[in-house]
DNA sequence: TATTGTTATACTCTATAACTATA
DNA sequence: TATAGTTATAGAGTATAACAATA
């Protein structure tokens, strides 16, 4: 029933699944290093960038937002926020509700910063250009019935 | 000649590679924390989960070596070696030419422990098998064109 | 009295430089 | 003289605990 030939090959469901994840992890770790190298071209950390997809020059988050977000404590929030403040892409903003809290904005520098980050993690990778369309085509329509 | 209607939906071949791209990797994002969980619950930090995938029970490997495939520095290679040591993961073996290399093992929990985290990182997401059988099929045959 | 956030401090991780022992 | 690896030490990054201001 989970096989289809006598040669060992299993084509079940499961293993099928297991070789469609396989590929795609694959090409992830693949593409992995261009990713890494679009944070180092910025001069941000791991940290630094994640800081930076968390805000916007628009929405001002409470510290404790954000910590909640980063799944750290108070006091990493406090010294990420300094940090990006010191690189002049963060600002601290009273709260106008509650004079114990700050709000975190981005400055324009900050701004467009992020953008260019999200731009180079998003971009697609070349590699996906060696299929051609009609497949690339097929690829997104069964790609896009999976959960993002 | 990119545009194939109206409504400025761009389906270009590039536009479209930008939209499959955007489904993987929205879905191994989706996956990640799963990934994750996988190594705090072994209690292993990232960077331990890197060394104890690059060393086996069989094939000794040199400092010199283990500090090129993790990209750190000889001292760095030293401490995180240690660590395994001491978590009884790894161990250091004369090298039987030059006596002023090592060679690095897993021991036998070391290679269990590896087992069990490769099993874990490598394992199908299960929304995989909400798509149908066939579909699962022309997935694996397009990604398997894609370098990994 | 509880909560928001910061500061003081310690611990972990990573790197640079000096050192030991071979080659 | 050059190389493999370790140790001493310094620097980032992250956490815990004590604290100040406000609710």
């Amino acid at each position: 029933m989970a096989d289809d030939s006598d040669d060992g090959t299993d084509s079940g469901k499961a293993a099928v699944a297991e070789q469609v994840w396989r590929s795609m992890f694959g090409f992830l770790m693949h593409t992995r290093p261009r990713r890494d190298a679009v944070l180092a071209h910025l001069g941000l950390t791991p940290t630094e960038a994640k800081a930076l997809d968390s805000l916007d020059g628009e929405t001002g988050r409470t510290m404790k937002e954000l910590a909640a977000e980063w799944t750290c404590d108070a006091s990493t929030a406090t010294w990420t926020v300094d940090r990006l403040e010191r690189l002049g892409m963060a600002e601290r903003r009273p709260h106008p509700q509650d004079r114990r809290a700050r709000l975190v904005f981005l400055t324009e520098p900050g701004v467009t910063t992020r953008e260019e980050m999200v731009r180079g993690m998003n971009a697609t990778p070349p590699e996906l250009l060696g299929l051609d369309t009609e497949e690339l085509h097929t690829l997104r329509t069964l790609l896009a019935k999976l959960p993002h």
